[in-house]
DNA sequence: TTAAAATATGAACAATGTTCATTATATTTG
DNA sequence: CAAATATAATGAACATTGTTCATATTTTAA
């Protein structure tokens, strides 16, 4: 049973959330003091304390609701896209987009620092498996007409994941690139490379032999149909 | 000509960065506050201050000599292994290692906030560069050989770096994945991707073709001899 | 030696997170 | 309904941050 204590402190803890998503999404981390949060929720700061443990604990309450809408911001971007390659690809690069739109999501899913790890094991797991979320259902998909081969899926899902990472951290927090379209063009050469490009020409990758004692050569060629 | 007050003015910037970097790479970020620097070089907090614009100019100097310590480590972890590709999987092992070993620096080179991009270019450089600068001897050599096609060289260099930044990133900041051993099956799966694995086998990565109305057919193979 | 310039220093301020005794409100009981 | 009790909201207070600035100290110049 939901006792009417537990429905008004679901009610105060959704006041200072809210007002916390309202700050994080527009200031980012750095706007978010507990005085701040308070002020915009209208209690005074210290009545924080009689619902979360500390401002960490606020903050992190956040990460699920924000998954949320990013899920619905990326759907909505790749919904036109054909079904399968294509559109993994329009997910993945509105996967990024959203974090460019919103830079203190993706400090708040991937900068900030997490007190206790144990405790909130649940939702690292949701920003962990956050791109592999959105992207499930279009693997089955591709898995199910045959367009990757089922023991790949795993090993492409962690290249796109910890490209699109390393790729935002560069350029939201190092300014790498400089500038949003060569970031852009990064990114698109960096999901063709993973997920395979339209080019219509064959191209050697990479090409390795060398004549080490124990080491074997090795032959590595993509071909692009 | 240096004048006996440009020395000594280097000398005194040198025990506060000395300080500095003994803290980072001991505590992290978050040993570092200007008390504490400022104790551990024997002069007042506010001394620092004749030195250094703000904290954040003192913490950010100590970066380019991490990068030499860092391409130091790494070279030392890989110069018993063959020139070549090896050599290169092993500089990119090294690398990650070295962050792996002082979580703190990576904290310094990738997550910490920059006060003014513009007036910091230079360090940012060497950070955006750091991994490719310890490559590039490497590459050349593949190249040279014909390892490695050298139209594709900055293409992988990136695939390398935003990989190893995601992958540490994940780790180091989100516990992910959650065991060290699994960490670097991780990164070992990942660089034999990037950089082609010895498996005496040809496999596919990624097989797609679907018929989206405008959208070619694509099939990716990577062989492996 | 004395005047002047340079440098080191701690007091002071604002902003932060957090705790806690007190006040105000809501609930229960007589 | 009134009084007693439990619950919740509050701001004072503390510790810690970064930073500024007037003052004290040291070094340099005359």
């Amino acid at each position: 049973m939901v006792t009417n204590k537990a429905i008004q402190e679901q009610r105060m803890k959704g006041y200072f959330i809210q007002a916390t998503k309202d700050i994080l999404k527009g200031e980012g981390l750095k706007g978010v003091s507990v005085r701040n949060v308070a002020q915009q929720a209208g209690y005074s700061y210290s009545t924080i304390y009689n619902y979360f443990k500390d401002v960490n604990d606020l903050v992190f309450v956040c990460i699920s609701d924000f998954q949320q809408e990013c899920a619905s911001f990326v759907a909505d971007q790749a919904q036109s896209s054909a079904p399968g390659i294509d559109r993994l690809k329009k997910l993945v690069v509105g996967y990024v987009n959203f974090f460019v739109e919103y830079p203190g999501l993706f400090e708040l899913f991937y900068l900030a620092k997490v007190g206790d790890f144990g405790h909130k094991e649940a939702t690292i797991n949701v920003i962990n498996s956050s791109l592999d979320a959105i992207c499930e259902k279009e693997w089955n998909y591709c898995i199910a007409r045959g367009m990757v081969k089922a023991a790949d899926v795993e090993r492409l899902k962690a290249q796109l994941r910890y490209m699109v990472i390393g790729l935002l951290l560069l350029y939201l927090n190092r300014r790498f690139p400089a500038s949003y379209s060569e970031f852009m063009n990064q990114l698109t050469i960096q999901i063709n490379a993973i997920l395979g490009s339209e080019t219509p020409s064959g191209q050697t990758v990479a090409n390795t032999g060398q004549g080490g004692p124990l080491v074997q050569n090795s032959l590595i060629s993509v071909n692009i149909k």
